[in-house]
DNA sequence: AGCCAGGCTCTCG
DNA sequence: CGAGAGCATGGC
């Protein structure tokens, strides 16, 4: 089964899609064109193969799904593949904003039709956040496929096995000692395990934190989750919620990027970091990635 | 070897 | 209150 999605231009699909380079082929990855992932359609899984048949202007994008599925379904996984390379977002407006700021004007001519991903559910991208606090990116994405290996669902699709990202209900039924196998340490076990069997019981819904209004209200009523501090909120937010405005300025590797192409490479504060995105207005977080994938492309000025 | 890496909580004083 | 220890693991 297939299906042609019409992404809003302009859209690099190849410079989109680079972030997921060297994934888990198990799990979610890009190569020679191809992006897949398994995702969840009304607890049905599907196999999804994306590749680009179209131009950064009158892009197209086609959609192999591995099985066939109900017009219900077909409409989730287009909503679902549209969030994951926030498709209908009109970067324009993103460059109108910045046009002022020579460095990340430039940037964004070199990077025209980059799109920010946005994960499937909220949950995902928080679990994924706390993960990774405090240690490298690289142990952080080892940790994830260990848990993602552990805890997801599988699919098997000619003799080859596939993970979807685990459900709050299996990582709240998880125990401590399983998640400590995958790495974790007992603090962030704990904060998993708790926060997944909130969603459970039902006191927590993640999802409701999307309508609120402004970026300091998400990140206040975060913040109350047990394992949850600003750093990690707005990561959350970012990459869960398609909420673009914040900066999670105090992130090392921020840091380090906007150090590099707006001080030389001096270490910055997150004070100096703040000051710099102010010229970022209201997106100050996607123009943080294309800081991020500047320097993944090796990018210069 | 030992310290640091895309933080956060808890415990002391 | 504020400062500081403790945490998991891989890389340098």
């Amino acid at each position: 089964m297939n299906l042609k999605i019409t992404p809003v231009p302009p859209f690099d699909s190849h410079l989109s899609a680079t972030i997921f380079s060297g994934g888990d082929p198990q799990i979610r990855t890009y190569e020679d064109g191809k992006f897949w992932q398994v995702l969840r359609a009304h607890n049905k899984l599907v196999l999804i193969t994306i590749t680009s048949s179209g131009t950064v202007d009158l892009p197209e994008l086609a959609v192999e799904l591995t099985d066939a599925i109900s017009t219900n379904d077909k409409k989730q996984i287009e909503d679902l593949v549209g969030s994951l390379f926030n498709l209908t977002f009109n970067l324009t407006a993103f460059y109108d904003e910045v046009k002022n700021d020579t460095i990340m004007a430039t940037l964004t001519r070199q990077l025209r039709g980059l799109k920010s991903p946005t994960t499937p559910t909220v949950f995902e991208a928080l679990v994924d956040s706390i993960i990774e606090q405090q240690i490298s990116l690289k142990v952080a994405l080892s940790l994830e496929r260990n848990v993602i290996k552990t805890f997801g669902d599988q699919l098997t699709l000619n003799g080859k096995v596939y993970y979807a990202y685990p459900t709050p209900q299996k990582l709240a039924f998880a125990t401590v000692e399983q998640l400590r196998n995958c790495g974790l340490s007992l603090r962030k076990a704990e904060y998993i395990r708790d926060i997944s069997n909130s969603i459970v019981e039902g006191k927590l819904n993640l999802d409701k934190f999307k309508t609120y209004g402004n970026a300091e209200e998400i990140i206040k009523e975060l913040c109350k989750i047990r394992g949850i501090g600003v750093w990690t909120a707005e990561l959350t937010m970012l990459r869960g919620m398609n909420k673009l405005e914040a900066l999670p300025a105090d992130d090392l590797g921020l840091r380090r990027h906007i150090a590099h192409y707006y001080c030389n490479d001096r270490k910055i504060s997150g004070n100096e970091a703040r000051k710099i995105a102010e010229k970022w207005g209201k997106w100050k977080g996607l123009a943080g990635y294309y800081l991020i994938i500047a320097s993944r492309l090796g990018v210069e000025l």
